[in-house]
RNA sequence: GCUGACGUAGCUCAGUGGUAGAGCACAUCCUUGGUAAGGAUGAGGUCACGGGUUCAAGUCCCGUCGUCAGCUCCA
């Protein structure tokens, strides 16, 4: 038989030889570092024999595929010796994923970190054995029998459509698992593994459902390899925004004050005005309206938007005082306050498109064990705009938000981020408005999409409950992904509230609602930006821009003239005056990642300059004030990124 | 909300039943210096909070609050 390798070569095999055997026939490493093969396209064990001409590519560790398979045979590798340590162990699922693998367990033992050490030497004794990956197929009622007694596995057994897929099991030694495969050849393949956490987790993801355990890990075929990756996780945890919250003096959270209601502090809240600042004059190029609403609204609000049902646990209980009736929220959006603008007078269609704007703080009570830092709060701003537009102004109009989240993202140097279109799930109940509305709406957004070429993905079910919308997807330091920006379409508020506006014809319209947000939360974009940055920020959204830092006590004078020039001149300024050599003092600086340092001493005050430190960077030589502020103001003015 | 871990000085952390510690930061004094830590002295604690066991609790037990990892949720 012919077999086609991937650079299109080809080689005669007789009928029967396994991918591992051809591997052996190229080199004695590719054997080697085989992992896995795609014959014709499939992923294969390496031990298939193959029947007939194909296609054949062998896999290793360079390849995702590869990785992938080993990660998969190590969470094998990981619930054998779970097994052995534990034998009531009963095992959910256990997949590779992004950065390594987890397996669901359900054991008799409540497992803790010191735990995980007796597993992994368990899991090495498992490997010097080096047993085979066996694979066998079997039919639905005999793997039935096999995990007898085993709820989890009867059960993902059960929903096998056993017409069009095959039950596939996998042996090694005495562990023996249901899994569609591939797998390694043997245990022996996997060299060096980590498991990094134990945590708790639904049984097929439904909080119904019992808690298994899942323990996650990550493994490599050379030490170095793992000793990076342990060591890249180190370096993520130093860019993390809690962490550097801390220490830059941006933000503080106290239960004195209460769970997920962070305080800004003085510098943290520069570094937020700043982006506000930022996006109003955007917003001012783009004709949005600032407006004011306050914190708090009358109940029926939400009742009649629908979102007080519908969030109805997430959200702070009503307020409500005796002798009157009424109640009122701790506002949870700021839509509806924005309708009751725009219903405050007679629209007509010529005043359309209409964007009303606000950093408006809303308060939602999430769960406690869902609150992050700065990333998911209970009280945070969101940079609301609602815009009411006609029918035929809709795609233009989602056009231009589509640029603007664009334009902020590409200014803040965020380079990789995802989009999402989210769109409803069939009939379910929970979407409101007319299907032929959504219908409509899905197909301007996805329009609109393609126009301005994002790179999206459709999630199916993921709509707000009142429509379909555009979310743009940022990774933190830690790898978990936060949405961002956010794009919804809105055809049931217009409807619920009865917003209207009269056409060329005379007669009453309805607008649509556009709800958009570049930053999405201010809370949580800072701390992305944060850890995005690793807290050294670009000058212009640094909160100390310039330390000035003279070299003994005698230049005092000198060093505060340069002090108000730069005041002077709108730059951020602090004077360092303490009593300390310049070396502590520029460490100092270094460490609270100040974009410039300006060292003055004997040289500068006779030349009538300053030195100039960038930090990261080191001394840049002396230079005349003048030049400087005017090279600062243009880095500033700009918002350069130059880290 | 669930499972597990954790909570000691402003920060990072040591302290496994017997008189609360270190480094950094802070204050005072000496020192007046040239690109990442000069020296001395000092102040700083309801060991998260509440209860219990014990002659004795930072330490052991229970509860509450909070933090962290993951799950679930996310207008």
């Amino acid at each position: 038989m012919i077999i086609t390798l991937p650079d299109g070569s080809t080689r005669e095999y007789e009928v029967g030889t396994s991918p591992l055997q051809v591997a052996e026939s190229i080199s004695g490493r590719l054997a080697k570092e085989a992992l896995v093969s795609r014959i014709n396209g499939v992923a294969k064990d390496l031990n298939t024999p193959i029947r007939s001409d194909s296609s054949l590519e062998i896999l290793t560790f360079n390849d995702e595929y590869g990785q992938h398979t080993y990660w998969h045979s190590t969470s094998h590798l990981m619930a054998h010796a779970i097994k052995e340590l534990y034998p009531e162990a009963k095992f959910g699922v256990g997949p590779a994923i992004d950065n390594g693998f987890y397996y669901d367990f359900d054991i008799n033992t409540k497992l803790s970190l010191e735990d995980l050490d007796k597993i992994e030497k368990k899991m090495v004794e498992i490997t010097n054995r080096d047993e085979q990956f066996k694979r066998s197929e079997l039919s639905k009622k005999e793997a039935l029998a096999l995990f007898n007694g085993d709820e989890y596995k009867n059960e993902l057994i059960s929903d096998f459509d056993e017409e069009n897929e095959i039950i596939s099991i996998y042996g090694e030694g005495n562990f023996t698992d249901l899994c569609t495969g591939p797998h390694l050849p043997s245990t022996g393949k996997i060299k060096y593994f980590k498991l990094l956490s134990v945590s708790g987790s639904y049984w097929r993801g439904d909080e119904k459902n019992k808690q298994l355990q899942r323990i996650y890990g990550v493994s490599f075929p050379k030490k170095k390899m793992l000793e990076d990756y342990l060591e890249r996780l180190e370096e993520a945890k130093k860019r993390d925004h809690r962490k550097l919250g801390k220490e830059l003096e941006l933000f503080h959270i106290t239960h004195e004050v209460g769970a997920g209601l962070p305080l800004w502090l003085p510098k943290g809240t520069i570094l937020r005005e700043a982006l506000e600042n930022f996006l109003r004059e955007e917003q001012k190029k783009r004709e949005y309206q600032p407006v004011v609403t306050p914190h708090i609204g009358n109940i029926n609000l939400y009742k009649r938007s629908g979102h007080y049902p519908y969030y109805k646990d997430s959200q702070f209980p009503p307020i409500k005082f005796e002798g009157d009736d009424e109640e009122y929220l701790l506002k949870p959006m700021n839509c509806p306050h924005h309708f009751q603008i725009y219903s405050s007078k007679p629209r007509s269609y010529r005043d359309l498109p209409i964007r009303l704007a606000e950093f408006g703080t809303v308060y939602r009570y999430e769960q406690s064990g869902e609150l992050n830092g700065v990333t998911r709060v209970r009280s945070f701003a969101v940079d609301d705009s609602h815009m009411f537009v006609r029918d035929d102004q809709l795609k233009d109009e989602l056009c231009s938000v589509i640029d603007l989240i664009q334009y902020v993202f590409k200014t803040l140097g965020f380079e990789d981020f995802v989009t999402q279109l989210s769109f409803r799930d069939g009939d379910d109940e929970k979407y409101g408005g007319a299907k032929e509305l959504w219908a409509k709406a899905q197909t301007e957004i996805k329009e609109a999409a393609d126009l301005m070429k994002l790179n999206y993905k459709i999630e199916e079910g993921e709509a707000a409950f009142y429509g379909p919308k555009i979310d743009f997807m940022v990774k933190d330091a830690l790898g978990r992904k936060w949405q961002l920006g956010t794009v919804q379409i809105d055809y049931v508020m217009p409807e619920r509230f009865d917003l209207e506006y009269t056409g060329a014809d005379g007669q009453k319209h309805r607008p649509v609602v556009i709800h958009r947000a570049p930053f999405g939360s201010l809370e949580r974009f800072i701390g992305i930006l944060i850890e995005h940055f690793g807290g050294d920020f670009p000058t212009w959204l640094a909160p100390i821009q310039v330390a000035i830092v003279p070299v003994s006590q005698n230049f005092f004078d000198y060093a505060e003239k340069i002090k108000q020039a730069l005041k002077d001149a709108d730059i951020r300024v602090e004077f360092d005056t303490r009593n300390e050599k310049i070396g502590y003092k520029i460490r100092h600086w270094e460490t609270q990642k100040v974009p410039y340092m300006l060292i003055v001493g004997e040289k500068e005050v006779d030349s009538n300059s300053v030195s100039v430190r960038r930090h990261k960077v080191g001394d840049k030589g002396a230079m005349a004030l003048d030049e400087f502020i005017a090279e600062i103001k243009n880095e500033i003015s700009n918002k350069i990124i130059n880290n």
